[in-house]
DNA sequence: TAATGAGGTTGCACCACGAAACATTTTTTT
DNA sequence: AAAAAAATGTTTCGTGGTGCAACCTCATTA
């Protein structure tokens, strides 16, 4: 399970140096084979590549005359990229997903059990700022009755 | 039960010496493996670990495409580290935990039964001015009927 | 009341990790 | 084929995390 955010720079040749701490975890689910893709909240996913494979599956089970499905699958499918640790544990990240998620030099990779998520700085930090804005954060539906 | 509010000040390396009293629990419970992890009023949650993965799996199966939902999920997971007590009975906060709840070397470590709450000790002098506000503080509708 | 011991706290030194710069190899283009 | 650009690999330096050890305080006992 992975957790935990890590502030990280891409370095001059936009290459992620993933902390320590999860290559080994990453090394031995996956060798170190891994998928990286769009999110329609404007960050990236990275997933190992054994994990990602299901996922794919199901969007693309999903009608593509239904606009709603498709636009899903040509964001999720349509942007996957399938990357591998270098000797270094670093991972290259294609100008194409940079840009999508408008990553420049700081970011934020982002733990989330199964997988993880990459966030320009600035974006993540204004997706923080809403969360915990107003009085009362905001629970959804399904966490009725739950408590921290 | 983690009870009572301790004032407390990180160290030099940004260490929290757990108060004696909440170790032994704290080893006898967890064997010192604990969650520390960002809550949206802008404190930090200290949990048991065995205590913090229920909660963790009701979190992530929520919907990652709603807004509200994955912003939760950001938040109580993307942030959650892992640590353990060191031999000392103190515990290492990261730079991204204290930044996002502001801590600097003044902190209040506040029990709240299964878990406890640290907060930077003015945003936690704030939150009880807010509660001792007026003459007559407000009380949730689930009290109803209920008294001191 | 003084001495002894245990537990707790603080400071110090070492080690590991991350960032950046540098070096080398491979590919593409003219 | 040569040169440039892209990709991959290596090294070094600085910061930050970890563990150890000395010192201090408090409690206990004679």
């Amino acid at each position: 399970m992975f957790r935990g955010a890590t502030s990280l720079s891409l370095d001059a040749k936009n290459r992620l140096a993933v902390p320590t701490k999860h290559r080994e975890a990453l090394l031995h689910e996956c060798g170190g084979n891994l998928v990286l893709t769009a999110h329609p909240h404007r960050c990236l996913l990275l997933y190992p590549q054994a994990a990602w494979e299901p996922i794919q599956e199901k969007m693309m089970a999903l009608s593509s005359f239904d606009k709603q499905s498709s636009a899903l699958q040509r964001l999720l499918v349509g942007f996957a990229e399938d990357l591998s640790l270098d000797s270094a544990g670093r991972l290259l990240v294609s100008p194409v997903l940079r840009d999508f998620a408008g990553l420049s030099k700081e970011v934020m990779l982002v733990g989330q059990g199964s997988h993880f998520e990459l966030w320009n700085m600035d974006a993540w930090r204004a997706q923080l700022a809403q969360v915990m804005q107003g009085e009362q954060f905001a629970m959804p539906a399904e966490l009725e009755g739950f408590s921290l």
